[in-house]
DNA sequence: TAGGCCATCTGGTCCT
DNA sequence: AGGACCAGATGGCCTA
């Protein structure tokens, strides 16, 4: 690797003439045009070919066939194949983030200006195959802590956090119980985020921001399911939904109780209810009313989450 | 300023 | 010989 940094450190040389090649595209072409020759190649110009050197006594003799002299054709030649091959590089990588871009599309949450990094998108995607499965195979349902849990497993806490916005959850206190650190901060202003899309709490580093015509909520689209709880077939498909999001609901309008405190499936369908107007004035009411109510939210998660169990949602 | 993320270049390896 | 794939290195950009 010594080698490749020579080499780089010779690029740069040469490049440090040109400052003012900003664009990656300039800077490319100009890689492009420099670094035809590699190191090895590079020394070769000159006749000072190591394989045709004699053994002085400090280099051990180098084994194989012996390079060819780099005649200007045959330079020309690596120059040229080298200027291909980074072209071709380039177009592969694009293709794979064009990929990974088309994965993020169909990601539970999905939002042009806080794009998921690479390594989030394979874990999401992931994780969402995983919980989808789960779904299938156990008949559980795709909502709710359980689900949220899965999806979140082993993301980094922003991008937790930009699940469970989308999902309109917190991540619940079993779920944090896993994470030492509980002194840290509960942040309803996830909750107004939430209710706003704008991102005061929300993971926006390094993200940036949510907006809420950018959000894409995606709710799995499996075709039917059968809800142990209601003993009754749900369809889950959900056409694809370009309009803008109705305001999320807290867990509580998310998850209606019923009067004995079972929860009301008829009414509490998440992504039913992301797509719908109503029902989210008495949710309104509550995150309103906690935000004013714990303007800086300071408190230990397990207490705010005591406190409040259905309103906030809590960062690690 | 450090750290995370990213695009790009590069040389090595494998395959056709 | 040349293309695809891979991993390391590097520098730029952005955010805390």
């Amino acid at each position: 690797m010594s080698e490749m940094v020579s080499v780089h450190g010779w690029m740069e040389e040469a490049l440090s003439s040109q400052d003012e090649m900003k664009d990656s595209s300039q800077r490319q072409s100009a890689y492009d045009l420099l670094s035809g020759l590699s190191h090895e190649e590079h020394g070769s110009i000159d006749g000072e070919d190591d394989e045709e050197e004699e053994d002085d006594g400090e280099r051990p003799k180098k084994r194989g066939p012996k390079k060819k002299k780099m005649t200007k054709a045959r330079i020309e030649r690596f120059r040229v194949r080298r200027v291909k091959a980074n072209a071709r590089e380039r177009t592969r990588m694009h293709g794979l983030n064009d990929a990974l871009d088309n994965l993020r599309r169909v990601m539970p949450c999905y939002s042009k200006t806080q794009k998921l990094s690479k390594i989030e998108t394979l874990r999401l995607a992931r994780n969402y195959i995983w919980a989808l499965s789960e779904v299938l195979e156990q008949g559980q349902t795709a909502e709710g802590k359980g689900f949220l849990e899965m999806l979140c497993k082993g993301l980094s806490q922003p991008t937790s956090n930009l699940v469970a916005g989308c999902l309109q959850l917190g991540p619940q206190p079993m779920f944090m119980e896993k994470h030492e650190d509980k002194s840290s901060i509960c942040d309803p202003s996830l909750t107004s985020h939430a209710y706003t899309y704008q991102s005061p709490g929300l993971p926006s580093p390094p993200y940036g921001t949510i907006e809420a015509h950018h959000l894409h909520l995606k709710p799995p689209t499996f075709k039917t399911v059968v809800d142990p709880m209601v003993n009754h077939t749900i369809n889950c498909t959900t056409p694809p939904y370009d309009g803008a999001l109705t305001p999320p609901l807290s867990i509580s309008g998310n998850f209606s109780l019923k009067q004995d405190g079972s929860p009301d499936l008829d009414k509490s369908y998440a992504f039913r209810s992301h797509y719908s107007s109503l029902g989210l004035s008495g949710s309104h009411g509550h995150v309103s009313h906690f935000q004013t109510a714990v303007p800086r939210y300071e408190i230990p998660i397990d207490m705010a989450y005591e406190a409040y169990p259905h309103h906030a949602i809590f960062t690690e």
